[in-house]
DNA sequence: CCCATATTTGTGCACGCGCACAGCAGGTCA
DNA sequence: TGACCTGCTGTGCGCGTGCACAAATATGGG
């Protein structure tokens, strides 16, 4: 039933060594009788056994290395838990995976760290700086493959990107935000976070695209740019909502939902509330009714699926087939923690 | 790094055969080697590599028989396709899946192709009826493994169920239904199905006591009976829409949307609308803004994981580590279609 | 105590693959 | 012509495992 090497090679009226030497793109193979082979392995419809092929490799480590900002920061712990989740299932191919965390480093030393890795393959989840954008594009001249994950980066040579759809994330708050203020005329604030990251950027030109679509009861008050912090977001907000005071709802764009949580509970008033991600501190605000949906970007998924794209193409050489990998926008509600 | 059964031998003093029997629970061996053969076993920590396995079992085939309605069933070709693709996914290990499709069948035409089956497991989504759980435990007590999935089989000595939490999805429903109605005081026509499947009687209770616990402003003004056929439901609910002027929200505990749907559109109201399951009919109630929500029971991962699980059971030897899987219940609006 | 029979243990092959090495032409140059 | 290289192809080993079979050891009856 299951096709072999050997298969091929007496189609192809070779030696096993031969198939194996077009299969895997060595070089020194007569150029006609590469394609008498490749005829064959079309015919046959050929694919390597990758449990074969694991034990021949058995002595050769696969190493993977991930760049992303570690354990510390809520969300990336569970990116880590899908990626310790996917070394776990390979674990009978040798395939490991090492970490450089990029956490509270400068741009320099982690572009450091990556130089003199020694790895396989690449997955990098990083802002989308030049400097950031150089460094990859110099490890994928080298032909190691890179796969950006979580957030993208642009123009350098990457495999494929593994993330959330930002703009309909936006959409899916706009949607959710429509059915809170069921047809009543409303003002909405947005709390935009940081201009810096795309995410944000992204998110709202959804939620505002599609509010414009089929919410025309809503109004956009103010957007906020807060850049994450702690005082600066409670200000902002606490100043909007006490400047307008006909507010419904609130969209928050960012993941960090500090300060704005603090103003929202100063007003006393309930608003329509959607956030986005799934700390503590939002989990808890979904308990309390404060917030009443937060949209979460499955980050388990957005460690797990890259390392699987890497060890298909190391170990399979089966290229991902898309160039961007989004990961499923779920909807949450305090009867889902 | 790895440990082999070699090693294992080596430091139990035997040869790698007698490390074979032990760990593959075959007979004649002796007590006492049994014993210091699992002791290295323990010390070293070694589990079988799943990749010689599947090597050396190459010419012995795995088939797993799903039996289940089938593909014309709008939900089940959903699981099919997470079958399918467990089975995809295990084509190197010669790991096939067979199908038994019930629908339209006769129970009875149905256990004797379940009793003809030449089969190593069975993957079961059947209702819970006495000549079922009879024909279940018949295959359980040949030691083939059985894994029920979609709905659960009581008493059959099964190995463990995947589906959906339906009590949670009731209450899910109820938190979407509050959001919607954001504390006025509204009447609520629950749309029940048939009680003969334990479904809705659970997405019933769990909708109702989340009701109960939170959603003061809210009463239950009528449950409907409506065996899910098209006449009843339309009848059942246009009679009981006209019934109490002041309806504000519908929640359908089926995934059938027929005859709700029509009631609803000749009332020409605009009513707080929470359905389940995504049946192209649901799909357009969500895009025609006449149902706001529907909770959706991944159908997917009900196919793929059985599979998987019956692959791990039977290649590798491991148990599934809970009797009850639960699937996600994901929230499904417009912008998600 | 010996031989027949159970019981227990060891051995060797096969699975599909990657890789190192050996063989085998044909060509070049002194 | 012989020594040497180069481009190509075939051969053989080993990865970890399951299984059939051979070997060794224990058991028991006369």
């Amino acid at each position: 039933m299951k096709i072999s090497q050997q298969a091929v090679a007496d189609l192809a009226g070779v030696s096993r060594g031969t198939v194996d030497r077009v299969i895997n793109n060595k070089p020194n193979v007569k150029p006609e009788t590469r394609e008498r082979v490749l005829a064959a392995v079309e015919k046959l419809g050929y694919s390597p056994n990758s449990n074969g092929r694991a034990l021949a490799l058995c002595k050769k480590q696969f190493t993977v290395t991930a760049v992303c900002p570690g354990p510390e920061v809520p969300f990336f712990s569970d990116v880590l838990a899908g990626i310790e989740a996917a070394k776990n299932e390979l674990g009978d191919f040798n395939f490991y995976v090492d970490y450089i965390f990029t956490y509270g480093k400068t741009s320099e030393s982690v572009i450091a760290e990556i130089d003199n890795a020694s790895t396989q393959a690449v997955m990098i989840a990083a802002e989308d700086t030049p400097i950031i954008q150089k460094t990859v594009k110099k490890v994928t001249s080298r032909k190691i493959p890179v796969i950006t994950f979580n957030s993208d980066i642009s123009k350098c040579g990457r495999l494929c990107f593994v993330g959330q759809n930002l703009y309909k994330s936006g959409r899916i708050a706009a949607s959710l935000m429509q059915n809170l203020l069921r047809g009543e005329k409303a003002k909405v604030i947005i709390v935009a976070g940081s201009q810096r990251f795309q995410a944000h950027k992204a998110r709202i030109d959804g939620f505002i695209d599609a509010l414009g679509e089929y919410a025309a009861n809503i109004r956009i008050a103010d957007v906020l740019e807060t850049n994450d912090e702690y005082e600066k977001t409670y200000h902002a907000l606490s100043d909007s909502l006490s400047g307008h005071s006909d507010i419904k709802g609130i969209y928050l764009a960012s993941g960090h939902i500090n300060g704005a949580l603090e103003a929202i509970l100063e007003s006393g008033k309930k608003y329509a509330a959607v956030a986005n991600d799934l700390s503590p501190a939002i989990e808890k605000a979904l308990k309390d009714d404060i917030f009443d949906f937060t949209i979460y970007q499955n980050p388990f998924e957005q460690g797990y699926k890259p390392v699987m794209l890497l060890f298909d193409y190391l170990l399979k050489g089966i290229k991902p087939s898309q160039t961007i990998y989004y990961t499923d926008n779920t909807i949450i509600t305090k009867e889902m923690i």
